[in-house]
DNA sequence: CCAAAAGTGTTTCACTTACACCCATGA
DNA sequence: TCATGGGTGTAAGTGAAACACTTTTGG
C-alpha cells in the first residue's frame, strides 16, 4: 500500500450465483448475453462496480437490474483475477452466491431485451467466461455451508412437513438422507415448532406441519450452538 | 457483464496477513508505512496489482518486496471493498493469509527504508486503514482451518516431539488441549513417523522425536481422508 | 533425591448409522 | 381395498472427553 496511486487498473466486476430451490430441483439463475464477447451465451448475472457503492451493493444492484431478483442475502464467495479470464481486457470479478425460494422469484417474461432463466444443476448450458468454474465453487460452498447453518428453512413456506424439509436438504446436498435419522436430528435441534395442523387435500395420510422457530434458533446461535445435518 | 467497458475504476490492491509461529507465540508480519495516509503506522504488507499478474502472484510479489518473505502458501481470504476504506480514493483490496515458521523468516535488519516486524497477536499496535478487521478475519479463518487440515506440521523442525506439536496447536487455537487425547488422535492419523531418536541436552526425560510422513499424508488426502484435531 | 516434563489406558457419554413395519387417508 | 407417503424405535459402532499416576533424565 506504500506505492504511488498511478497504475493500469483492471476493471472490477461482481458476479452472482443465485441458487433457486423448488420442491424438486436445485436451479441456477442465468442470463443470456446480448453483447460480445460470448454474445448469445448464458452467463451469471453481474456487472461492473460503480464508484460509490460497496461490493455487496453492486452485486445486489446488478442482480436486480438483470433479473428482477431482489431481497436476497448474497454472501461473498471468491475473487477471480486471472488476467485472461476476459478475452478483451482485464476484468477482476468478485463472486457472490445466494440460495432463494424459487416460487418467490419467478422470472418475469423477458420484458426487456435480455433473457433470464432458471437452469437445473446438471442441465447447464455452456457458460461465458470462467463462469462454470465460479458456479462449481459456489455449489461446493453451498453444500458445505448447508450442513452447519440452517439455511434451508427460509426457503420453505411458513408451514411445512418434515418430508418437505428433508427433500430440501436432499436436493441441495444431492444425496438421499435416512428418514428416521433426519427426523431425530432435526427435531432434536429444538428449532422447529410443531403446529396443530396437518396437510390438506392430499391423497394419502396428511403430514403434520411445523414452522421454523426463529427465536429459539437465534438464542442457540448466540450461545455458540452448532447446527449440523 | 453486459455493460460497456467505460467505468470509473477503483484501484485494486492485495494485502497479506502472514502468521508466524515459533515455540511460544503466534505473530503477525507488519510493515511500517512511510507515506501518507497513515504514515508511520503499522499495516499489512500489500500493494497494487499489476496489469499482467494474477491476484495470487501480486500478493506473493508484494510480500516479497516489502518484507523479504517468500515461498509461502498464500490463500485468498476475502475482498474488502468499502468505498471509504482508503481516505483518499477508492481502493478495493483482495486479502490473503498464510502461516509460516518464524525461524524461516527472520526479518532482515531494515536495510531499506521501510521497517518490517513480527508482532505478537494480542500486542498489536494500531493499524492503518481497515487492516485490523482484515487481521481479525484471517485469524478466525486460520483457527477454523487448522482443525481439519494438517497445516501446522510444516511449521516445525523436521524432527519434533509430540509436546512441541501440541504446543503449536495450542498456540494457534489459543486454548489448551488434553495431552493424552491429543496424542491418541495425532498418532491415530498415521501421518507421523516415529524416529529412533530423542531430544538431547534437556534437563529432564528426553522426548521421542517424530517426523511428518508427507507421503502417507498425500495418499490419505487423495483418498478423501478427513484430518481433524 | 528433586524438579520437570514424558509417557500411558480406561471409562463414560453422545452421536451416527443402519434398518422395517404399521398407520391414516383419499380415491 | 388399494396406493401412497406418514410416522415410529432400537441396537451397534464410533469417536470425543475427562481424568492421574509412574517413568526417565539432569542437576
Amino acid at each position: 500500500m506504500a506505492h504511488t496511486y498511478a497504475h493500469p487498473r483492471p476493471a472490477l466486476a461482481v458476479d452472482c450465483v443465485v441458487f433457486g430451490l423448488d420442491d424438486q430441483d436445485l436451479k441456477v439463475l442465468l442470463i443470456q448475453r446480448d453483447l460480445e464477447p460470448f454474445a448469445g451465451r448464458w452467463a451469471l448475472p453481474g456487472g461492473f462496480v460503480r464508484g460509490d457503492e460497496t461490493l455487496d451493493q453492486a452485486a445486489l444492484r446488478e442482480l436486480g437490474e438483470e433479473t428482477g431478483v431482489s431481497r436476497v442475502y448474497l454472501e461473498q464467495l471468491y475473487t477471480f483475477g486471472d488476467p485472461a479470464r476476459d478475452p478483451r481486457e482485464r476484468v477482476v470479478s468478485v463472486a457472490y452466491y445466494a440460495l432463494v425460494r424459487l416460487s418467490d422469484h419467478r422470472i418475469q417474461a423477458a420484458t426487456d431485451a435480455r433473457a433470464a432463466a432458471w437452469y437445473r444443476i446438471g442441465e447447464l448450458p455452456a457458460l461465458a467466461f470462467d463462469h462454470r468454474r465460479i458456479l462449481d465453487l459456489a455449489l461446493a460452498r453451498l453444500q458445505g455451508k448447508v450442513r452447519y447453518q440452517p439455511i434451508g428453512f427460509e426457503l420453505l413456506p411458513t408451514k411445512f412437513s418434515l418430508t418437505r424439509l428433508q427433500r430440501l436438504y436432499e436436493t441441495v446436498l444431492e444425496r438421499p438422507l435416512d428418514k428416521r435419522n433426519f427426523r431425530k436430528k432435526v427435531l432434536g435441534l429444538g428449532i422447529l415448532a410443531e403446529l396443530d395442523e396437518v396437510e390438506r387435500d392430499v391423497p394419502r395420510r396428511p403430514a403434520r406441519l411445523y414452522r421454523f422457530d426463529e427465536k429459539t434458533y437465534r438464542q442457540q446461535a448466540r450461545d455458540g450452538f452448532l447446527f449440523e445435518i
